[in-house]
DNA sequence: TCGCACATGTAACGTGTTACATGATTCA
DNA sequence: TGAATCATGTAACACGTTACATGTGCGA
């Protein structure tokens, strides 16, 4: 109801934008964590639960319980058209700084959402995406010169991966770019 | 005192890591954090002075204040033989399952730091850490398949972005330990 | 004298982690 | 009958985030 509503977690939008693919319960989130790729972002009861409690809380999902099972009734969530709006303005919005540097697979897990966008918010997020990574990297060449010649080298090796990571960031980046602009 | 101590979480570590490296104060610490790439493990005082004032208490450094300086005195901080001790084992310990999974910016800290170990324990640790990353890349190429053809691409771009990021780290892992095997 | 860099903290808050608890249903 | 899977939670705990507080010395 109140217009500056709380920002909801990288697990929460996670779990927002699973039950805007498909609606499930919360042991269908579980497994889905615990088996597939985006269970890098979470884990284990002890944090879904919490989370599907909060964002039914705020109004940003409903429960209905399917008795029609043979087994234990479950609770199928879905996003309220609150949720979905909160949803859609999550992906769609300006990528920070910060979040280059620090939440880069949070920006990933929103990109994965971005089949409930058109093809131009996707062109959008991705040419954002390009530019400010490619600042993080002339930032990071940057600090390059700080690793001395002769010091032991881990830590410039560790740093060179670092960097590679966001080098390919920025390669796929593009890469996808084209992808949603030649079918236009 | 006790054996059982508690494990350090990464950003005391990481600073665990950087005092080893050379004595600092907590506003040296909270520079490097902020110009530096290590940034992306911590942040603000918030967390820092209160991480100096654990790994005090459990006596793993110690401080020393400087009155020399010109400006006001600075409390400079140094790991005691415990603490060394306690960072050395934690940069030699085995690469565990999850930690490939869900935590292998720790695990490029921990590279970074092996300076302060041998070129033995720095070939074992990319050895592990090669094997390791192999087989969750085996994993995630299993997890192809659940991308239907038809679908929107967004999920399965994302997902190959993340995948090749994990092959990228076991490929510098391995040109990383030819470097260290070449100077034996 | 105004503001900035130096230098060190504290307090509230929410959230993830870990571990535990519970009970129904299916299958061996 | 017992184990494994289905299904949903709770409680303690510590940590990071954010914001605030405090005071010195230096240069414009």
């Amino acid at each position: 109801m109140n217009q500056a509503a709380k920002q909801p977690t990288t697990l929460e939008y996670a779990i927002l934008g699973l039950l805007a693919l498909e609606p499930r319960s919360g042991y269908d989130l579980l497994n889905v964590f615990r088996t597939t790729a985006i269970g890098n972002y979470s884990s284990s009861p002890g944090a879904i639960y919490p989370a599907l409690g909060r964002l039914e809380k705020r109004g940003l999902i409903t429960g209905t319980v399917d008795h029609m099972q043979t087994l234990r009734p479950k609770k199928i969530f879905q996003p309220t058209s609150m949720g979905d709006e909160t949803l859609r303005r999550w992906l769609a919005s300006e990528i920070a700084k910060d979040d280059v540097k620090r939440h880069l697979d949070e920006l990933l897990l929103r990109f994965a959402f971005h089949s409930l966008l058109d093809a131009a918010a996707s062109r959008a997020f991705l040419r954002g995406l390009a530019v400010k990574v490619d600042e993080y990297v002339a930032e990071l060449r940057a600090q390059r010169k700080i690793f001395p010649k002769e010091a032991p080298p881990h830590g410039r090796m560790a740093f060179e991966l670092g960097l590679q990571h966001y080098v390919s960031c920025a390669r796929w980046a593009r890469k996808a770019l084209r992808h949603f602009e030649e079918q236009s």
